[in-house]
DNA sequence: AATACATATGATATTATTTTCATATGATAT
DNA sequence: ATATCATATGAAAATAATATCATATGTATT
């Protein structure tokens, strides 16, 4: 038996799969799985204005699921949480399923 | 070199955290990993419409995290896909850390 | 076949999220 | 100290998600 949530756990559940549930977002914690990167590398990369990139990655770090460092005029973003990536990888590979279109049983 | 995802993909794992994103869709999720309730049990459960519930099992049934079964009167749902509940319950061993206040290495 | 019960559906209203724009801040270089 | 580059921030505008209400549909009961 396994149902019953406490509101605070469920309100932080609720937090957490909201910040996955945004394409850029995603984009931008798979990119910096491979490696730190400054604004204007990730900006540029997802093909996002300066400002909405800054603003999805407040959001990300507000929720500890990035960190951030300053190095001279830029500000390099990195994980802050692998945890989370397992859980994004397994959404991924969820969603690799569904797009080459495999069943589950029904 | 895990970046670059489709867009398919990527629309695919938007669609998916978004179901999650929720917290009566979390909920009914949870519920349902008991045992299949029908819409009247689960919107009495959950102290929502029965229309709200409705809507809500619906979307979940779209992308096919629930799947339904009448029996004479009333439709019973059950859980579709045991993967999702993987992400579900990962999602809630987070918050439970989060709401413990146990941080990761930084 | 009329009524009652369970669920679904469509339209609208409400609320939340995201983007955009203008401007501010902070660091470096001249 | 001024100019420039990188990033952040606030407010408004644009868009999306959710709840609500009224009503429709499908099944069972009389």
């Amino acid at each position: 038996m396994n149902n019953k949530i406490s509101t605070k756990k469920l309100a932080e559940v609720h937090e957490l799969f909201k910040l996955l549930s945004n394409p850029t977002r995603i984009q931008m914690l798979v990119l910096l799985e491979d490696h730190p990167m400054n604004v204007g590398q990730i900006s540029d990369e997802l093909k996002i204005e300066q400002s909405a990139a800054s603003h999805q990655l407040a959001m990300l770090k507000k929720h500890q699921l990035v960190s951030n460092v300053r190095d001279g005029k830029s500000i390099y973003y990195q994980l802050d949480d692998p945890h989370i990536m397992d859980i994004v990888n397994e959404g991924l590979a969820h969603s690799d399923h569904v797009v080459r279109g495999v069943k589950h049983g029904n």
